[in-house]
Formats: structure tokens, sequence, C-alpha cells
DNA sequence: CTGAAAGCGCTAACAA
DNA sequence: TTGTTAGCGCTTTCAG
């Protein structure tokens, strides 16, 4: 890489020379300090217009001592799960005077190890992790550098937030509405190491036994993908009998298990009921029209930079953590079981 | 916001006292130098390892006046079709020592000036607009103060350059792909000002006229969203005869499309066929399977990445216009018109 | 209300 | 090879 510098940019002194006032003038007029005069404000209100002046916030930051920078590390830029987080965050970020810069590390370890260190370099005010692969104590160690929140994971250390939905209790919720329908051979697709994947499985398990359905529980392997959800999905079909309902661990997987099931030549709800969790734009699609759990992503956003804001700007040092209730939203993919179907049980 | 200061982080100068060196020793085996003696290397870095020394990038770059950041402008974190554009823009940036941060402006003018803002007050080296909707005005008057590089839409000025496909073309090649099945009556939903649509409208036009249906073009109003789809189709739908086949200005336009399709008691490809433009993953579902233009996305963004470096490493001036092809890739929502249907033109 | 001076953390000549 | 000296552009006391 070449040391080229750019051309270089007006600097505050530029202006004050141009509006004969000091340098510390023009800082003040370009903070909005009303104890200025008049005819001098304007003067360098001017000179500033006419130069295109824009004030170096690398500068600035180095001698206040903060950046005015959020650093959000997104999992996965293709998940459209995190469109929503990111537009929470910006929202409240832009009602409080913080900058949100985003990051992603491609669902790699090393990936989101690079994205955290460009951020902490840059000395990001503090930063948001929404769904990190990351170990803990990669995590636990950068929390102690500056104030992290973690979305869609629980923050395991009493120096790292977090900002989740109650998985445990949305995979009740999904498991009721099916034995609500009439089912009895409810089965799992699982998300493997995903964030929340490991509380929705127990949340499934739970519930099952809880309604006198312990014996009927069944997991199979998967991950947060289609693919996962197919290839699970496929174990799943090739029994006698096989299940008359699904709860997959996340939409992304419901679709591939919904692909495995027509590939299958049967059909859904009539031959089998698929549950997702997730409730993204894909879901509402009228031709997936997919029964799922929805979380408040945007509310999850906000909450996630507010909370942030606690330890930035008020210290606090107590560990929070904010979890929010999941809703079933029911669409075409669950249905009763058919009848001939119910009865093999 | 208060102002309240981060508990102070280790220097460089702290390093250099614990390592018993000057700062600028330390300066040196932080940036990886040779010449310098293996003794005091490694005091060095012992040194900053026990202090958890991380160089401060801003500190860094103010003397450089160099920041080795590009700033990435995101116009819909939603939209699929940008989750790769960036993905490809991280490739090539991760390869020749560039950090990518992104930003995003929600779709509106006034969020796309504010996140510029950020990333200009930031010191970028560089920036990438995608599919920005600004006026050109604004990105030229920037393009003055860092190198621009713009994508999906093209750079109308020499000091801003550009990555586009060839949306006049790809617009062609979708209504060739339907009259070669028969199609006559082939209408198009166009993109109002989302950038490309112009192109993609004349396109078709050019398309029609040539192959001799030039009194058959029909356009209506849309925009790039589903609902803009939606509202366009039905307006076609209630025409007799109506097409046999509508290309819509982008995927999410055509799935609104066969959203009002479904809705009319009418099957795709039986009654109308479909073309989509851009092959997001939605496209793909095997749900959906919607024929629709490719854009090579990663690639696009890589040259995003490479057209930026020669304006910042090697100081080009001469504007740079990439267009790539796109390519059609057919599915399952167009097939020939039924007999009886094409009869009626 | 305004200006002068000091310094944020770092790199870049230039000496030694 | 290593240390010293100046700043980068800005804000912040502290005088006036």
């Amino acid at each position: 890489v070449s040391t080229k510098p750019q051309l270089s940019k007006p600097t505050i002194t530029d202006v004050a020379r141009r509006a004969g006032v000091s340098k510390s003038l023009v800082s003040l007029v370009m903070r909005g300090a009303d104890h200025v005069s008049p005819g001098r404000r304007q003067a360098v209100t001017k000179a500033a217009a006419e130069l295109g002046y824009r004030p170096n916030a690398m500068a600035r930051s180095l001698v206040q001592r903060r950046t005015h920078l959020v650093g959000v590390m997104v999992s996965d830029l293709h998940n459209p799960f995190f469109a929503d987080i990111v537009a929470g965050i910006q929202d409240e970020a832009a009602r409080t005077g913080y900058k949100v810069l985003v990051n992603t590390g491609n669902r790699e370890v090393r990936g989101e190890e690079d994205a955290m260190e460009t951020l902490l370099q840059l000395r990001a005010d503090g930063m948001i992790l929404t769904s990190p692969v990351l170990d803990d104590e990669v995590i636990l160690k950068a929390s102690r550098e500056v104030p992290i929140v973690l979305v869609g994971r629980d923050g395991r250390a009493p120096s790292v937030d977090s900002v989740t939905n109650d998985d445990h209790a949305g995979a009740e919720m999904a498991v009721e509405h099916c034995i609500s329908l009439g089912h009895r051979r409810i089965a799992h697709i699982d998300g493997g190491h995903g964030a929340g994947a490991p509380d929705r499985r127990r949340g499934y398990e739970a519930a099952m036994k809880r309604l006198g359905l312990g014996a009927q529980v069944q997991v199979v392997d998967g991950t947060y993908t289609e693919e996962g959800g197919h290839r699970g999905c496929l174990v799943l079909l090739a029994q006698h009998p096989r299940p008359t309902a699904i709860f997959a661990a996340n939409d992304l997987a419901a679709i591939g298990a919904l692909n495995a099931i027509e590939e299958s030549g049967l059909k859904v709800p009539d031959d089998v009921s698929l549950v997702g969790y997730d409730n993204t734009s894909l879901a509402a699609l009228r031709h997936i029209s997919l029964t799922t759990l929805h979380q408040p992503r945007l509310e999850m956003g906000r909450l996630a930079l507010s909370t942030l804001r606690e330890r930035m700007d008020d210290g606090r040092g107590q560990p929070r953590r904010v979890v929010l209730a999941p809703t079933l939203v029911v669409r075409a993919s669950t249905a009763p079981p058919s009848p001939d179907r119910a009865r093999e049980s």
C-alpha cells in the first residue's frame, strides 16, 4: 500500500486565518457555543462555508478521548434478521448523538476477531456484537477495554450486557401450538451452535415433557441454514411413522425442511405441519407462509443501544440482561394433522 | 451526551517506558520494521502484550494523513443484493490492507447525506456508494474531497467512477427470452427512480421494437419494492387481453407481481410468465423459482474496491466506468404461453 | 467574549 | 540501530 497523502483539506487554522480570528473561536462556533458575538460568529460561518471546511473527527476525538462512534459487528449481512436490529440501533443512536459503523466477520471466528480489532483500534466508544460465534473469552477480554452488548446471545460475564429474546419460551409456544392443533409426534431440527439454539432445543423438550409427550421427543441435528434444515428433515421423513409436525430452529432451516418435504412428494401442512423461528421476511412470503416466532428486532436494536449508553454515558458497572418475549405468528404452514395420520401414534 | 472519558488505555509512551526504550522504537516494532535488534524487539513486544497495548488508529491516521479506511454506504441493508457486494468489497479490501466500514441511509436522501458526512468527517480514504438515491450534485461535491465509486448507478461526472451491470442489455435478454418462448404481449413493470431502472425500461422498449413488437410495448409504474410490483401488476391484469408475460424491474417487484397474479386466481407460468432482475436469494427459493437476470455481485464489489484503489493509491484522475454483463437464469416462472391465450393477440 | 499555549497519541525526519 | 524533536488538527484550560 502506498503512502500517498490526499490533497490536504482545509483545517481549523485556515478558517481562523480567513475569518481573522483565533482557532479557539472557530472551534467554539463549530460546536455551536452560544456566547459568541453575532458578528464573529457569522464571519467564521462564512469562512468555513467558503473553504468547505469539515471538522476532522479524528483530531477531535483524539483530544476529547471520545469518538461518539458505536461499532456494530454483524454476524451475517446475508441474514435479513440483522437488518432490523441495525435499524433499531441506528434509530436510537441518531436520537442520542452517536454514529453507527457496521462491520462483519462473515460467520467466521477469524473474521469476527478482525472486525472487533478494527473497531477497538478506532476507539469506538462502545460496541454491539450480534450473534457472534466468537469465544466468550475473547469477548470478555475486549469488554475490559470498551463497553460491549451482545444481541441474540447471552453475555455470560458481568462486564458484558446482552439483549435476547426468550428462546426457551418461544420454543415452548411452538410446541403448544402444534399440540393445540392435535399433533403428538412433534420433532425438532436443532440449530447446532447457533446463538440461542440450545435454549430453543431445551424449550422444545421441556414443553413436550410438561404436556405429557416426553416419549415423543425427537431431535435431529441441523444448523441455522437451509442446508441444515434440509438434511435434518430428510432424516425425520425416513421414519415410520413419521412426525406430523416439525419445529425447525429458525426460518432458514424451516425453508430447507419445506423443500425436503415437497421433494418427498408430501405437502405442508396437509401431511406435515412446519414451524420456524425469527419471523424473517421470508416467512411472510405468500408462497412460503410459515408459522413462526417473531422477535421484536427493532426494539432489540434500540434496547441494545440504550443498554450500551448506560455504560458509555452513565458508567453503569452492573451487568444487564434484557430478555424480550417472542410472539407466535400463525400462518399457513400449520394445520391439524389429517385424521388417518393422527391415529397412527 | 455526557463527556465522561473512558478509563484511559495504555499509550505508546507507557510501552516505551516499560520496555526502557524510546517511543519511536516502539512505533517501529509495532509496524513490523525489520531493522530492530532482536533483543529490543522482544522487550517491546513483551511490554506491549503485558499492558494490552493497542495502537490508536486515530492518532496514527492524524499524522499519516491516511486512515486506510474505506467507507461503504449501503442503500438498504434489507436487500440481500447488497450483502454480496459488501462481501466482494471486503474480500478485496482484506487483500490490500484496507478496513471496510459500512453505513446506511435507509433509502432516504437525508439519511444518505448523514451517512456520507460521517464517513467524510472520519476522513475515510475513499468511499463506495451502492445505489444511492442522493443527488448527483451532492456526490460530485463530495468527490472533490475523497475518491468515490458508485455501484449500481452511473457516475455522471469525471471525478466519480462507477461499477454497474449492463441494465439495458439485461432487459433485452429478458424480452428475447419471452419472445423465444412464443410470447408477444410482454409488459414491463418499471422501477421508478431506482438505480438502473430507466435503463432497464429502455432496454425493454428497444428489444420490443427491434423484434417487431413495438405496438405491444406497455409499461406500468412500479418501484423496486414488493408493493410496487404488486400494484403495477394489478393494473396489467385488469386488461383485456392481458399480457402473457411480465418483466418486472427487479426480483422484489416480481414477487409482488407473483402475489398479485395468484390472488387473481391465475397461475405462473401457466397463465402468465414472469421475469425478475438481480437473481437475489429469493428468486432461487424452490417455491418462487423465478426466471431472472443475474448480476455478478461479488465481482462487482471487488471491482468497486480496486477501482477505488486506483485513485487512492495510484492517483488516477481519469474517470473509470466498469460495466459487467448480466446473465439470464431460467427457472420455473417462464414457459410458452398457453395456445388459446397466444391466439388472442 | 476572545486569544495563547499546551497537549491528545502517534509518526517522520533528522541526528547521534 | 536508536533517540530527539516536531508537529498532524483539534479542544481545553487559563489569562486578558
